[in-house]
DNA sequence: TGCCATGGTCCCACTCACTGGAACATCGGC
DNA sequence: GCCGATGTTCCAGTGAGTGGGACCATGGCA
């Protein structure tokens, strides 16, 4: 432990998450050469944790490919925040999408970031392009947006502050625009964008609360940006949101 | 690291396993005391351990009670098993949901356990008993007999020697019997179960292999015992795990 | 058939991160 | 204010963890 070369890594904790956040989507697998230029580790420590974590489950190795493991996948499915508001958001989700026949989210905030943590492909729209536990920008799209709305203004400041990347041409980067928006959101109800992360993808969302008020998330529906209507699915999305604020009262939800 | 009570605890990745996998689907948050309890470590270790996870995020905190954290949900999404079958199953699931009415599962084979990776709830059935990441015995269930079916022999007998646990009166406790039927199986290319893991719930699955010839997985369809008729829906799940096959060529699936 | 490049494991002396008991805070409840 | 329960901090001791490098496979390539 002694040169960090960028003060990341501390402890053996800390190496592990630099291994396990090395995988990304489109991997099929990582050797450990790999593997350790990427968590910038030595390959002998890489070598020596990768064997307890594949004794643990929590990796997978096939020959030299080794891959993320089936007991991460379970743990996952046990994390609290999705785990709760998916299920009570399913049936809800269920139903905005056969009214709409739109793609329909739900995500969660992490920090300046959403977090997609369920998907329902409408009958008859394209192929979502987020993938559940995807990382969505929380000022580009209507989900981020809707939350941030009714966010303390320190969070939208810390927003401003990172900088607003731009994803499209569309994407809003003025920090007045999108206060200006927000209020607005704030008022409506309703969060909308068109293509603002994705070309030609409009997307419109409402906050969700719990029972108690707090803000736990955002659900959108989201299509072909030509001839996609907000104003249509307005109603809609705002009346699942608020069922889905009944049904995280304690027993509001049995199903899944 | 003295004493290893039941030779369990070795290093640091170790004691963090123990952490984690102290938590179980119906927590609402466990304090350090308890947490120390069930993973049987000291109070100090398990409070410093718990502090650079939360810092990791893996673990959330609000408060003292401690939950499994939104990093291990996305960590878990990227686990290589179930996100490339599930991609590929979603359509062929939702298909099947259609046809049937009755609530589809997939799930793969992990050991003695098959792991729960995809749910979808029929029209008009009765919410699923089984949740996504969720563990079913495997001689207990049709999912599981579909995957043991094909399975190596010693496979079955290691499910044998562990013992055919009963979880209702109808779950098949004798070898003899199980063996039979897994020859059915392999024959019939469908696993059929009648009450044999939850009272009142018929099940029938097919075994999913890649391209390659590998088994990976089941699907099933279940429903309400009385008016099951297996016989009704097996054309259509053995059509929906061929299909299944098809889709896991490279290339074959792009929704989802 | 050698030869090199690449990728993975093993060895082992060094040392610092980790350990855990005990003391110290903090919070409710009565 | 006292008490039990819960969580955090301290600190000396030490062995778990480290990582450079040797070693061992593979698998092109000529």
């Amino acid at each position: 432990m002694r040169d960090a070369a960028a003060g990341d890594a501390l402890g053996v904790l800390d190496r592990m998450t630099s291994i396990l956040e090395a995988f990304d989507q489109d991997d099929r697998g990582l050797g450990i050469s790999e593997l350790a230029l990427r968590a910038g580790l030595p390959k002998s420590t890489v070598s020596r944790l990768v064997a307890t974590l594949v004794r643990q489950r929590y990796l997978e190795r096939d020959g030299k490919r080794i891959h993320l493991g089936l007991r991460l996948f379970e743990l996952g499915q046990l994390a609290e925040q999705p785990r709760e508001l998916r299920a009570a958001a399913l049936p809800v989700m269920a139903d905005l999408r056969t009214t709409t026949g739109e793609n329909v989210h739900l995500a969660i905030r992490d920090r300046r970031e959403m977090v997609c943590i369920a998907v329902m492909r409408g009958r008859f729209a394209a192929p979502p392009t987020v993938r559940i536990g995807g990382r969505l920008p929380i000022h580009a799209t209507a989900l981020g947006k809707a939350v941030l709305a009714h966010a303390p203004a320190a969070d939208v400041e810390e927003v401003v502050a990172a900088g607003l990347e731009a994803w499209t041409a569309h994407t809003i980067r003025d920090p007045a625009v999108l206060c200006r928006q927000l209020d607005d959101i704030r008022g409506g109800g309703l969060a909308t964008e068109v293509g603002e992360f994705g070309a030609g993808v409009s997307c419109a969302a409402s906050a969700v609360f719990a029972p108690s008020g707090r803000l736990v998330g955002a659900v959108s529906v989201s299509g072909c940006a030509d001839g996609f209507d907000a104003d249509r699915f307005a109603p809609a999305i705002r009346a699942a949101a608020l069922m889905l604020t009944r049904r995280l009262a304690p027993g509001g939800s049995r199903a899944v």
